[in-house]
DNA sequence: TTTCGTCCTGCAAGCGCTTACATCACGCTA
DNA sequence: TAGCGTGATGTAAGCGCTTGCAGGACGAAA
């Protein structure tokens, strides 16, 4: 009855490792060996395996491998969306870094949906990922639990906060949102306008905000100094969002963006508007992407390292994965990019 | 000697299907059934058993279930890099629509090389992906004939041959250069600049090229009407293309970019050296992504549907693996997007 | 009561690979 | 010549899961 193995549901052609080693006239052990020990065999029958190997364009089996050695060499990450820059930016030199090491990345993006990424986590985790990247805290705290039962070593990123306990490499949203806030407060602006992603779910955003709040607070300001627009990242978003927030009764005289895009496209509307940047009126970003060396004027925002922040990411979780140790976080600096977007308030 | 199986290397506390089975009281196969066939058990049983994998955090092996039903739900996508939001955006939409019929993405990035892409495509089989995405034709044909041979379906994006045997989702960029170049010429210029990217391994970069080739040759210019400028896609060297391509003795009228990255570089180094676009100068991207809508002035450039082909590729993927028809390939259209940066060769 | 279907459930044989251990051949040394 | 170490290879037991087949329980029909 072996002919049942290969009618089965078998995929014709594909060689294992049995398949070789009867061509090369060899033990199934010997041509394992040769794939990940070759010192171990001698020349003459290493010589034999690999023609063998080439002859049945033979390629190892995942799978089997990785249940016999109990490690996939696979990393998970799971983002939002590749289609904001930040992050596939991030992802891109993250997949370098695992790359050099021999580790493969499996992507999966949540849209910014709850309940998509949780069940994107155990899929991940099903699929065998040594190691899961993730984009901020906010979710359930199960999921955590999930990863720490599971012994899935685990990181946040793009968000920093020493108070939580799950391990990250991020920067402090609300410190560097305060920062440029304060800066702007500092060229005199008193009224404020704020264009921001959804931030239930989002602590990302929700930290920007937060940080221009500890500002003008801090100032003395009442809550009704900022007036705030949420929506979802994208161009044509910033554009309906200043025009939203220009509506105002009293219309601010900045309007500071979650993020370059927004902040490109309320620039965009700004200009159709008449009104001219940043005489009329500033205009902030956050990301510092390349657009915001593009727009006009060029967009005063705050620089972020995506791409160092994608490399350390993978390297933590790569030792992590292989020792244990007591995971620990890593806060990177961001700065403030001056550009021409803003000013002190114009005319008036 | 079961101890050995406890503290071999195996991680800690990482439930197995039988862990759940004894804990359930129940063999095996019932557990295996509850979780992939959950009507073929009874009620009382499938509630013992899903509690007990709640208990234990039991999440099923993934490389144990794939050797066993040979399928790996698993599809992979080789691309250059994220950094380019052409693919970032491309492979979103890739990646959504595999989400949808719960296919998980692997992906790996080659940087433009060759051999990196080689190994990859062997360590994504290897891997188990069921199908694969690849970007281009310009690689040896050994790795079609290696994936052929290996029955994973393939594809290519971004291009579109109908001459060439490997199945694809993509468009003509020689056609859709072509005709951009067209409407140039139509409107007068006689001498014509092109910041591309490298074109040997690079088939994209290189039809676009011989787009513009073609129309000039139609017109009956030499090849001296057209100097070229070969880089690599960033904004930096579209600024040090456009300045290197002037220096030359009779420059051109018009600089066509070989995508809006580019583009935008040469946008803003033409308005640093003080030039006019379009009047003084003309200037054409290609890809139009969103920058192209935030330069100044916005870019004139082709549109390609990038959302479309990911979307698209990942259902002719997802269909190839199901049944192995005879693969078909399938060809967008692009358009050509009149904006501002192009116009009549100026004052002169 | 016996005899069948019908459902559920269990048994056990793989899936392709790694690796501890056994084996064997060979060349030394004593 | 016996004994031993060494290095190359083979043997076979898993890794965790699926699934064809067999068995058992139960109710209905004869």
């Amino acid at each position: 009855m072996t002919r049942k193995r290969d009618t089965h549901r078998r995929r014709a052609g594909n060689a294992t490792l049995s398949d070789v080693a009867a061509a090369a006239g060899v033990s199934t052990a010997t041509v394992s060996r040769c794939l990940n020990a070759p010192q171990l065999v001698q020349q003459a029958t290493r010589a034999r395996v690999e023609d063998a190997v080439n002859r049945l364009s033979y390629a190892p089996n995942f799978g089997a491998r990785a249940l016999a050695v109990r490690q996939t060499d696979t990393v998970g990450a799971i983002v939002p969306t590749l289609d904001n820059a930040i992050f596939a930016r991030g992802l891109q030199s993250f997949q370098e870094e695992l790359g050099k090491a021999g580790v493969t990345l499996l992507v999966a993006s949540s849209l910014y949906k709850a309940d998509l990424e949780n069940a994107q986590v155990r899929t991940l985790v099903a699929r065998g990922a040594d190691a899961l990247l993730l984009i901020g805290y906010d979710r359930e705290p199960a999921v955590h639990e999930f990863l720490n039962r599971r012994n899935v070593p685990h990181l946040v990123a793009w968000a920093h906060d020493p108070d939580r306990a799950v391990p990250s490499v991020g920067f402090d949203n609300r410190a560097a949102m305060r920062g440029l806030a304060a800066r702007v407060l500092a060229l005199g602006h008193r009224r404020f306008g704020l264009i921001t992603a959804q931030r239930i779910g989002n602590d990302r955003a929700r930290g920007r905000w937060l940080g221009v709040l500890d500002v003008l607070r801090e100032a003395g300001l009442d809550d009704s100094a900022l007036t705030i627009h949420e929506t979802t990242y994208s161009y044509e978003n910033g554009r309906a969002g200043l025009r939203k927030i220009l509506s105002a009764a009293d219309p601010p005289t900045v309007v500071m963006c979650g993020n370059d895009v927004l902040a490109a496209g309320a620039l965009q509307e700004a200009r159709e508007m008449g009104l001219s940047v940043p005489r009329d009126l500033s205009i902030t970003g956050f990301d510092d992407i390349e657009i915001a060396k593009i727009t006009h004027p060029r967009l005063t925002t705050v620089r972020v390292p995506h791409r160092e922040m994608g490399r350390r990411a993978a390297r933590m979780l790569l030792s992590l994965r292989a020792e244990p140790e007591e995971p620990c976080s890593y806060r990177l600096d961001t700065s403030i990019r001056m550009r021409d977007s803003l000013s002190a308030p114009g005319a008036s």
